[in-house]
DNA sequence: CTATTTGAACTGACCGGTCAGTTTAATTAG
DNA sequence: CTAATTAAACTGACCGGTCAGTTCAAATAG
């Protein structure tokens, strides 16, 4: 028998699943474990990124991974929560990436956004198969990751959010364009303009992204000094 | 016996689709093909438009459509090939209708961006199932219609540049930002801001997406008047 | 005008193969 | 010892593609 799954959701059969909570003991966790579960990430955001969570086997994934499919059974109980596990642990990593300060304490709001689109740009280049997995599953109706993008995009875009208020605290911005509408552009720009730099235009630079992304910013501020310093 | 399938790819057989030009004998086909045609279209566009095309089989589709799963061959050829055409179908819509002028013959080149980008978000929310089709496989390394995406994106991209070569030739326009990724940035804003509007926030408006969007156009032109005339 | 023919369009049952998920007994690591 | 992992067999459903047969509208014949 299976002992006691860790994080395991079970299919149809209505066992009880004693005394495990959901997410609970993630750090007091066996080494071992810790390190299948970040080989079984790794494995399925390489193969799910590019070929779409519907296209690639659990077998291939557990095979990538060195380990066997009863193991990703085990650890994530279905292919389906092994999806919601990985997209969780990808907006933890870009949200990290994002709060990270460039460089100085504090800083020009314009200055911060434009280093908060470099790093987007960066874990693009870093986790292209983590943005197209977002692009791909997001956006689907009945997706059955429908709850996990709502919770984890307002997540993101709480922080692009908050850079954007700085800007707006710090310059006179458009009043009359919308926040909202503001933040998911920009949103929306970081992972395509990021994907199609890896898939149709290698040879542009980061730098090339990042300016073509604040032109937005620049858009919405009112009057910043000239553009062109 | 299955006579001469008319559009079908055919499977391995390197047909040389003769005299096929994009939209040439569309019209001297015999109505009933043409009329089952537009309802796979239709109906393909919705299904896999909402689940992907994986998680659609060719059965669905051909009940959604009032036909049987054997007219979906006979008329395509196989599955890959109807998304194709499906993807060809949907860009030839979206062409028209950002190449259709707004209202007046000659115009200021940002308005005319303006009411393109409107169109945009228009064809977005009539057609939010070919968005999601567009944004779902568009980006996958070895996709099937690798060769579809990259000639109908430059197609798409080649509209916008030529909008952006209009307003750069009329206004001062920022010299370090690159055309190509502007208008990837602009493209990509298009389909996420339309889609999001769709799934996430259907309350905004079209103008404050168009708005928001602009964004980009008003930060890339270095000081049209002053943004709000 | 009616009967016959023709072939493109369409049908739907069927087949071979695939895949998610289950189970179990044995093995290994902490 | 116990939790984690393995390998392998098994199931039950599903799916893309095929094909022999049917329908129907238009052309042709009488």
């Amino acid at each position: 028998m299976t002992s006691d799954p860790p994080g395991a959701g079970k299919g149809r059969t209505a066992e009880p699943l004693p005394t495990q909570g959901p997410a609970a003991a993630k750090v007091l966790r066996p080494a071992r474990t810790t390190a299948t579960r970040q080989k079984l990430f790794d494995a399925s955001m390489e193969l799910i990124g590019e070929r779409g969570a519907a296209n690639v086997t659990v077998d291939e994934i557990a095979t990538a991974a060195g380990v066997s499919k009863g193991t990703v059974y085990y650890n994530f109980g279905s292919k389906s929560e092994l999806v919601a596990q990985l997209l969780r642990h990808g907006v933890d990593i870009l949200k990290e990436r994002l709060l990270t300060p460039g460089a100085g304490p504090a800083k020009d709001p314009l200055l911060a956004m434009e280093d908060m689109i470099g790093q987007a740009m960066d874990f693009m280049a870093q986790y292209p198969s983590f943005a197209r997995l977002w692009v791909s599953e997001n956006w689907r109706t009945p997706s059955e990751w429908q709850g996990t993008f709502t919770v984890l995009r307002s997540e993101l875009l709480a922080v692009i959010a908050h850079a954007v208020e700085n800007v707006a605290k710090a310059y006179p911005v458009d009043p009359t364009v919308s926040r909202g509408s503001l933040e998911t552009a920009i949103f929306g720009a970081c992972f395509v303009v990021g994907l199609d730099r890896q898939t149709y235009n290698p040879e542009r630079t980061r730098d090339q992204s990042v300016a073509a992304i604040m032109a937005i910013m620049r858009g919405y501020v009112l009057r910043p000094h000239a553009a062109q310093e």
